[in-house]
Order: C-alpha cells, then structure tokens, then sequence
RNA sequence: GGUGCCAUAGCUCAGUUGGUAGAGCAAUGGACUGAAAAUCCAUGUGUCCUUGGUUCGAUCCCGAGUGGCACCA
C-alpha cells in the first residue's frame, strides 16, 4: 500500500485547522502546518496558530519553530517537509499537511528548481541599487545576464528582476538555465482537499476573526516585535497595518479595518491560485464526513 | 422659524466655461519557482437627489421641493 498525504487548502479563515483535526483523529496521523508565518515563534494571534487544546489532541508539526529574525524561504520549507514525512511515512496512515502558502504548499506536492541560496550580500547590494537608481539598470543587466529569462519575466516587479539577478551574480549562469519547470515525483500519493464556500460567508468569517484576534491582545503582540518591523517576516497582514497606526499614521479603527480589507484580498488571491490547480477536490467546511468518505474512496483504490 | 453651504460610483470626493462624467478606497479578474500573508498587472454606466423652467441640448444655469450640515434666532 503506498503512502499517502492529505493536503488541505483554501482561503484563510476558511475553517482549515478545524477540518484537519477531524480528519488526523480520524486517520490517527499528525498535522504539518503549510503555513509561511505560522512559522514564526513570535506570531501567534495575528497568524491564527490554533489553540493549545487543538495542538495538544493532534501533533502538529512546523508550527511556531522559527524566528522572525531567522532567513527562511519556499525550498526550506519544502526540505522540511519532506523530513517529517520520512519520519511519519512508515507508518501506513495518511499524513496531513494544511495550510494557506500557495508556493509552500507547491513546492512540496510539485518541487521546486535546485537553487543555492540567497547570498544576503549580494541581495542588499541589489536592493540598494534598486532604491538608488530604480529598476530600468538591473533590467538592462538583466537583459545581458538572462536574455531568456527576460523575455518572459514580469519586468515590471522588482522582486523577479531582482532575485533573477542575484542567481546569475551568485551563480555565473542565467537563472533560466536552473528552472526545470518539471513535476518532482514523490514517493507518495497526494490527494488535495479544497475548502471554500460563498464570497460573502467567507468574508464576514474573515471580518469576525479579525475582531477576535483584536481582543485576544494582537495589539499587544505586534508591539513586542514593533521594534522589528523591517524584517520581511514581518511584512505580513495583521502585523504591517498596526505598525503603521503604531507610526501614527492611521487611527486604531484604520488599523482593524485595513487588516480586514488586506485578509479579504488574500483570500482572493489564494482562491485564484488554487482555482488553477485541477487535483484540488472542493468541499464546503462543513462536510467534513463527506470529505472522510471521499478520501476512504480514494485510499481503497490502492 | 431665518440665512448660508452641500446633494455625482458601495464609501470619500473631483469635474463638466451647458454636448450625459473620473480619482482614491472598496469590489472583481489575472500572474506567480528561495522575500510568497510578499511582489506585480488589469477592470470604472452611475436615475450626476426630485421636479418645473431657460436652451437645439441641463448633471452643470434659474425657481420650487426634499434631505443633510453650519450659523443666527
């Protein structure tokens, strides 16, 4: 019998850790968290880490054992999941991992290009290239490093130009030459749930989250790591609107609303990548038995 | 009760020297391979409050009405 992960995805405040205890209780597995900020020791309110009760029924792996300060990226991530699985994967149940992290969640279930990683020198070099004298000259050096590339780059985003740069810098080689764009084959059979329900459920879901993360302090935690805030980590909806009321920049009502706003916007944004994806079966958040039976269906195949 | 100001997109407002209108936000669609909760791209028809008048033509000018705000009683 072949080893199986369950992935569980769909927009944020969807009901995914909700869905994901049921189902580890009832396959009797472990939950890995897909989760790019649920990562970080220090955010906990604003990144919806699920309560201590959930955490204590069901093992849950990659959740809050990093720091904000530490350099993590997609292939990190990838890596890490996989280790876990080779942990769990003796084991004939299914394994689970849910989250919201578009490319995390790719970069497991697809792989991701051999890369080495980002030399933090050369990347601040560019950065302050790029605040001194603006994209077009890292355009036209990209131009020279990577011509294929170029051609299909979005030349109007600074993060492709430039991480494409720093690839060919660190590297001596066009970046295009390490993308395979192939699938790595896994060891094991991935069945993809997909969460979803109606715009305006989800968005008055989304709203009543953020009140309650209000009240459970996520002024207060943002506080701690104010001093912090220009740490990519914290680039993140939930923390920045807060830092900009912290700043005086906007009263404390700005702050919720526009993190509102912002979540709305990311749950658009994860349902336009995920929409693409045609191994995601979809399921309401309340069907929980339903999604049971699908997947016992799908495991007895084999 | 009197005087003044305002009424335009879901919201805040701009504008049309009279030829039926446009910004920001919201909303919506899309891209995405080591910063991804990031970053980038695209999408604007709405009785221009109602009603009468002037006009070839009114959202714009004039009158009345309604509503809101401010000041004076």
């Amino acid at each position: 019998m072949k080893n199986t992960l369950i992935v569980v995805v769909g927009p944020t405040g969807i009901g995914k850790s909700a869905v994901s205890i049921k189902l580890a209780q009832h396959f009797s597995t472990e939950i890995i968290s897909a989760d790019s900020r649920q990562i970080y020791k220090e955010l906990a309110i604003g990144t919806a880490v699920p309560p201590t009760e959930d955490l204590h029924a069901v093992k849950h792996h990659l959740i809050q054992n990093h720091s904000i300060e530490e350099y993590y990226n997609a292939s990190m991530f990838e890596m890490e999941v996989l280790d876990i699985l080779n942990t769990l994967h003796p084991a004939t149940n299914p394994a689970i991992m849910t989250g919201g992290s578009m490319l995390y969640i790719d970069a497991v279930c697809k792989g991701i290009d051999d890369l080495p990683n980002v030399d933090a020198e050369i990347r601040n070099q560019l950065l302050t290239d790029f605040e001194e004298n603006g994209l077009e000259p890292l355009r036209i050096q990209l131009k020279q490093l990577d011509p294929d590339y170029y051609q299909q780059a979005d030349l109007k985003n600074p993060k492709r130009i430039l991480h494409a740069l720093e690839i060919c810098i660190m590297t001596g080689k066009p970046y295009s030459s390490f993308r395979t764009e192939t699938t790595k084959e896994r060891p094991f059979r991935i069945i993809k749930i997909g969460l979803n329900t109606e715009r305006e459920h989800l968005y008055k879901r989304i709203n009543q989250r953020v009140l309650q993360m209000v009240e459970q302090g996520l002024f207060e935690e943002a506080m701690k790591v104010y001093p912090m805030r220009q740490l990519n980590s914290l680039n993140t909806v939930g923390y920045k609107e807060i830092f900009a009321h912290f700043d005086g920049l906007i009263t404390r009502e700005q702050a919720i609303e526009q993190i509102q706003n912002n979540s709305r916007k990311y749950a658009r944004k994860q349902l336009t990548w995920f929409k693409k994806d045609s191994d995601i079966h979809w399921f309401e958040p309340t069907q929980t038995e339903e999604i049971i039976r699908f997947i016992e269906s799908v495991l007895e195949k084999e």
